[in-house]
DNA sequence: CTTGGAAAGTCAACAAGGCTGACATAAACA
DNA sequence: TGTTTATGTCAGCCTTGTTGACTTTCCAAG
């Protein structure tokens, strides 16, 4: 083991002050994680609902609503606020499917994109200082250990993604 | 390196495409890490915040309300929203300061000592889980990821409790 | 061809939990 | 005595979740 550790101590790591450590870390690093995008979001009058709508149109260009829903795991009738203003303020536009025109088919405006350039590169700037610090070896556990945590569904969908635009 | 990898590899970790994954990670296992206690506070009318109330009284007895506004990182109007209702269902006692009577020192009660840990042990459920697949060196990496996104403060904070129960 | 159900999306209203601002009280401090 | 500190409270606002009711569109069974 690269941490030195031996037999016996290898369970350490499974006491539950050790898991009570993980889930503040978790909590206390997520709240940095959205702090820099937040900072951008306040002067805009946007909330972080309006940034994850962003990003996932960005990642999945020509996505419908429904499948935005599943990404984010919220009711069409919350998404539905926050992507009505987006269209409002010209960010994103919404296209009338061609095969199924119950269907609206999301993208970014240059608008759209330049602020989600700006909110993602603030958020990179953030995970890249971490990774850097941690390391290639801490970065590859770090991952792991998260994708252990997502729900099944979710991971699968994550998973899928992993490697679709790399 | 540990991991084996060999000098211009090295950096792919750093790539906008590997930060992207490690930002998606982020938000799906967040949503995964608190989807367990969730569940239980519905039942019961409370949120997440109650929760964070319980855990870090639990964590840290007899703290002040100032003390917990600081770790919380909210207004004291909204916490004190939250701990009225934990104090009326008789969750938490509040106890007046001896050395200085202006502070209110804060204790679960019994059942909210029960809650507590039903509520923490779901979370480290799903912790313990995620930790055994990944193993000890990814748990390693993984907190000093998370330690490395934190805000200055804050890491100051949690590193100084690090060790303080353990 | 029509009709009924399912699916996608929209509108309305409500709740949780953030926020700010103003103010009250009690205790400590200078 | 006057000021600062710790806490609590009221009022009101915003974001972002929720459910319920509705429209438009598609499709398939009769």
């Amino acid at each position: 083991m690269a941490d030195g550790t031996t037999g016996g101590e290898n369970l350490l790591f499974l006491t539950d002050e050790q898991l009570r450590k993980g889930i503040e870390a978790m909590f206390f690093a997520y709240r940095g994680f959205t702090a820099d995008p937040d900072r951008i979001l306040d002067e805009l009058a946007y909330g972080r609902a309006h940034h994850r709508a962003l990003h996932f149109i960005n990642r999945s260009r020509g996505t419908t609503v429904n499948n935005l829903l599943a990404v984010l795991g919220v009711t069409k009738q919350s998404l539905n606020r926050v992507l009505r203003t987006l269209i409002e303020d010209g960010l994103v536009e919404s296209r009338v499917g061609r095969e199924d025109r119950r269907e609206r088919h999301l993208y970014l405006t240059p608008a759209g994109a330049e602020l989600e350039r700006q909110l993602s590169e603030a958020q990179r700037a953030r995970m890249r200082a971490a990774y850097r610090a941690a390391g290639p070896q801490a970065v590859a556990g770090f991952r792991q250990v998260l994708e252990a945590m997502m729900d099944d569904g979710i991971r699968a969908q994550y998973l899928a993604l992993k490697d679709g635009k790399a």
